[in-house]
DNA sequence: TGTACATCAGTGAACGCGCGTTCACTGATGTAC
DNA sequence: TGTACATCAGTGAACGCGCGTTCACTGATGTAC
């Protein structure tokens, strides 16, 4: 056996399942049962089923944000400004050629979607910690390419912004079903891609509006 | 006793939690037990958990609905077309001003973001069947007012903007307290509608992109 | 080369627990005659 | 006015089930001497 593929099968298929049904919903007797492997496996190799769920962020987010954090240092150094749409670009193009799996990035976005929104915040916490640094590196440049949006006006922004990413991902195979159905598209990643780059681009652009007033300390 | 408090009080309290915690994730007996409530008493009234889920979307849908549509009777009566931000204005009112209980636009919208999100797709299926005659006449409604914009590219950032809405709703409290710690910011959801409607708008009116082939029959 | 031991990946069965649901029951109120 | 019955909201305890986790065990491979 060439060094056991247990932990491989065991992180594809509860990748799938996690996206398809989300963490709660899916159970290690279903994703051991599907993946051929002994159900006390998972907690052999990963220890827990949180710990699991850990290891399937990892496995995307570590390739990701090594790449990221290299454009990023590229962008880095020309001292001039980016314009805004290059650095979402940027951002787009190294999401999409993360996946070694093809399809692997919408399902990504899923449990990005699911970890947001569920359960005690213990996987945003998880993210934050871990991933939290790069965030901070890319944020930091949206704000020289949007010099003129307030920082509390931005920051409300950048989370409108993956709202539409996570959740427009998150139910990407039923809003395939309908623009195929629909409006006879067969609509690919990149094409999603290629559609969300303006509109993204034009919401960070919005004209500002009146800023609540700050609070008194 | 005035005719029983019993299903106010389950459904509030349902409501709170599965905004908090996701519908998997939130049991009967908590439910109840906090409810001060006997635990058959959900399936009493209701029958099941998944009736009681559709009960607490209901008593926030029908309202809304029930006033949306007079609204767009309005609206559909002037002949001439309605500005974008305009209709989009008359939604976001619409959505604030059904809560009898403040607090409950943003417990609904995780509602829905969980709906979206979660599970095997039933809800989206409950939620389609019931009020999927509104939400076409809204987007007939925002056709007029978008006509520029291919059908395909009008659907896809609907389901951007819905994103949007949803996600950042979803994560309020979260977000909220980033905002007054990092920004010295005390959001109110009138802030966050009028953060979100010039957002919402330009994303709409955003350069259309080359639009993918058509499928051939 | 042979033996003893250690390490490691994996296994099968059981553990206790919390879940949604069911059911026989209670006790208050309303209705018919 | 009194009695019998029906309806209704609610209750307490139990049901079976699927869950994550644990544990003693196996059998293959590697290492020391």
């Amino acid at each position: 056996m060439a060094q056991s593929d247990t932990v491989v099968r065991i992180l594809d298929t509860a990748e799938a399942l996690f996206a398809e049904k989300g963490f709660a919903e899916t159970s290690l007797r279903t994703i051991t049962s599907r993946a051929k492997v002994n159900l006390a496996a998972v907690n052999y190799h990963f220890g827990s089923k949180k710990a699991l769920i850990q290891a399937v962020f990892a496995r995307y987010l570590d390739p990701f944000c090594e790449n990221f954090n290299r454009e990023l240092a590229l962008l880095e150094k020309q001292q001039q400004e980016v314009p805004l749409e290059a650095l979402l670009e940027v951002l787009a193009q190294t999401a999409v050629n993360v996946p070694a799996t093809k399809g692997s990035l919408s399902v990504f976005m899923r449990l990005l979607g699911l970890a947001y929104t569920q359960a005690q915040g213990h996987m945003r916490r998880y993210l934050q910690e871990n991933y939290g640094q790069t965030f901070l590196r890319f944020t930091n440049l949206l704000k020289l390419s949007s010099a003129d949006l307030p920082d509390a006006e931005r920051f409300w922004r950048i989370h409108f912004m993956l709202g539409s990413v996570v959740f427009t991902m998150s139910s990407l195979d039923a809003l395939r079903a309908i623009a195929l159905n629909d409006y006879d598209e067969k609509t690919r990643v990149a094409d999603l891609v290629a559609r969300l780059l303006p509109v993204v681009t034009a919401a960070m652009q919005a004209p500002v509006p009146i800023q609540p007033e700050k609070v008194n300390h």
